[in-house]
DNA sequence: TTGACAATAGAACGGTCGTTCTATAATCTG
DNA sequence: CAGATTATAGAACGACCGTTCTATTGTCAA
């Protein structure tokens, strides 16, 4: 192994196999990822990659890598865009560990419907739902009107919960009876295309 | 182990451990897991699962659970409310995998300023840009104007490029130059709270 | 060309891995 | 209660694991 090498290439593979087989890769594995014919090769690979900070052990010894599934996060748009080739990346984020707090109460729901328009959340989009969480004020939720269900702003009126609409087409909402609120909604996804 | 036990409460622990470690439990470690004193009786908590299909093996014989990282995707809001403790559910999804498609020059980044408002793009959303692709027409991109990076939408006139906000405060941009496209937008994430 | 050093190979180690086998304990059945 | 059945324990296996050691090859400078 030479004192300098190609890291971001090196962590690429790796990258790679974790992602399709979901667990780290054996020495012999790596070995075989670079097209060694000795384990040893490997070994020092991982060690150079484990001393430049790139990689790390459990408490068992076994390799970590950890934010290998991430995504790079930069800076704002207005604030000027950075070169992600370049080290100014602020963070490396695993989507999922960002969005989802709870994982069990956690679920997917596509959205129908242009009730929540002027918050942002279009027909087709996904949201995240979190359920067992009571509400807050100005929180969206998925709520059960008329035996069907919907998402709306939850707001409070006179004490009594009231569903808004972000849409002017939609009333407001003033449930008779006991309301079902079926989870309050934690993130919105879109994907293009 | 009995013929029948509780499969859910089992794939929980490995979910939760896989979710923590980051790669799959050994089978002493699921001994631990459940609290028992023979790895013996692990190897039959296994047998149980992959036989009733919700886990598997590699090749080689290792550990699979993939799946387990993701969240469940139920029906849309209008179809009605599927409840996530019954088995309706759509699909299980990975948010990275569902959203990145090509890591490697995927990045994410935070939004400000107003100028996609009407496409439902907020000030504060994060989108994920993907470099290196040519922007169709239609498509959201992050381009330089006047030395500052904005989101608009990439249309064409008259074979020209032109930058279209989702704003009418915004008037469309027709760049004397040569136009600097930094990546086109694939995906829209937003987190309320 | 020679010597020094770096990079890789290859063999060998103890440890842990998944798995199987047999033994004991607990539970059920009649 | 007896006997059968099931659940867990515990020991043992070969295979592969990560690691270390030594040998070989390759590269460069003098």
């Amino acid at each position: 192994m030479p004192r300098t090498f190609d890291r971001a290439g090196a962590l690429k593979k790796l990258r790679e196999f974790y992602r399709s087989h979901h667990r780290p890769p054996s020495f012999d594995e790596i070995r075989e990822l670079f097209g060694y014919r000795s384990k040893n090769s490997a070994f020092w690979i991982v060690r150079r990659l484990i001393e430049s900070g790139f990689l790390r052990k459990d408490p068992k010894g076994k390799l970590v890598l950890d934010q290998l599934t991430g995504v790079k996060l930069l800076g704002s748009v207005a604030a000027g865009f950075p070169n992600p080739a370049e080290e100014e990346l602020v963070d490396t984020l695993n989507l999922d560990e960002y969005l989802i707090r709870h994982p069990e109460q956690t679920f997917l729901v596509k959205v129908t419907g242009d009730s929540m328009i002027d918050a942002g959340i279009h027909e087709g989009d996904l949201v995240l739902v979190e359920r067992g969480r009571s509400p807050k004020e100005g929180d969206i939720v998925i709520a059960q009107v008329d035996r069907e269900w919907t998402l709306k702003y939850y707001q409070k009126k006179a004490g009594r919960p009231v569903l808004v609409a972000a849409n002017v087409k939609y009333p407001p909402i003033v449930p008779r009876e006991e309301l079902t609120v079926g989870g309050v909604v934690v993130a919105v996804v879109r994907k293009y295309k």
